[in-house]
DNA sequence: ACCTGAACACCGTTCAAGT
DNA sequence: ACCTGAACACCGTTCAAGT
């Protein structure tokens, strides 16, 4: 018998779903273009006729984790709200390996979307602040969840390696901490108060 | 007349002062040891003599850029002093191309020392602040420092080869309004207040 | 439409050996 | 004490050509 070939075809999904199998498996120190070529089992350039080159590639990663943080509903509190996506958006990013990383990088980017903002700033508003206090609001906002998960899983790779002891760090905690302070910072600006 | 050998011998501080100055001109991306060493005229390997690792060397050039940020004068306010710290750090950061992301880099390494870190905390510590209620200032104000002047430096470095458009962003304002934000909630959290 | 083959121009790191 | 030589095991990307 011989051996015939099966036509490989791969759609975009299918390199996108890949990369996200080697980031949540191994994280983003190991997903090389070389990589998701291998494990689909087709060579490297092959690849750029589906993404341009790895930054797109990433992007399209960094959309998929996002993509299910939204608003949850507008009869809670606007604070509550906005306390309610930022701990919905730092959960979609420690689900996966380097998340907060990944985001990050693609967000630098500028190719990314800012959906995600630009609800932190809704929220604000709703609740009476300026358009310049809400925007404060959404910087303060973003950057302590991106940065701090970024600590925190940056820690808890070097440690897998054993490259840094376990912290004892309690990343919850100093997460909520962050944003309480914001939030009060917040509410001291509403024109009532 | 022959030539004959120079001994060129270099020692750590000239593989340091030859990374930044490269880091200077040409940003991150291009921060290679095999650029270091040829810039040194010397063979990469040479530089394993003097740095385990590039991670090291890294977190030697953090240090040097952050070394001349320190708490100027405790006759100021409290919160004063908070503001003129968290704003010689961004000053500091936004001297050196891509400063920011190399801090970020060389402290998630583990290695780095957290005196600036600590300095916010014993401001706000000086101002009545419970030692929880510092560190939360201490968590917010470092990740809006480090993470809105990463975005900074990217987007100008990306400008800069053309890859994205100048940015109209006014990072300074930004900065200065999360900051305020940051501080106002501080100040509300003071016993007599 | 989707992929191969072959190349280009790079990386960080190790380690025996030289002076 | 400081460096070379040579190697190992990688990268991202391009582009003509194949089916």
């Amino acid at each position: 018998m011989t051996a015939y070939a099966v036509p490989v075809v791969n759609s975009r999904d299918d390199v996108l779903r890949t990369a996200l199998t080697i980031l949540r498996q191994y994280g983003l120190a190991d997903l090389s273009m070389r990589r998701v070529a291998t494990e689909l089992d087709v060579r490297p350039s092959a690849l750029y006729w589906h993404f341009t080159n790895k930054q797109a590639l990433l992007t399209a990663m960094a959309d998929t984790v996002l993509s299910g943080v939204l608003p949850r509903s507008d009869r809670m509190r606007w604070d509550r709200q906005l306390e309610r996506l930022a701990l919905d958006l730092r959960a979609a990013l420690l689900a996966v390996t380097d998340g907060a990383e990944l985001v990050s990088i693609s967000q630098a980017s500028g190719l990314s979307s800012a959906a995600i903002g630009d609800h932190f700033v809704a929220a604000a508003r709703r609740g009476g602040l300026s358009a310049r206090d809400a925007t404060a609001v959404r910087t303060a906002v973003w950057q302590l969840v991106i940065g701090l998960t970024i600590e925190e899983q940056t820690r808890a790779q070097m440690a897998g390696i054993g490259a840094l002891p376990p912290s004892d760090r309690e990343f919850d905690r100093e997460f909520a901490d962050g944003l309480a302070l914001i939030l009060d910072g917040a509410r001291h600006r509403l024109p009532a108060s």
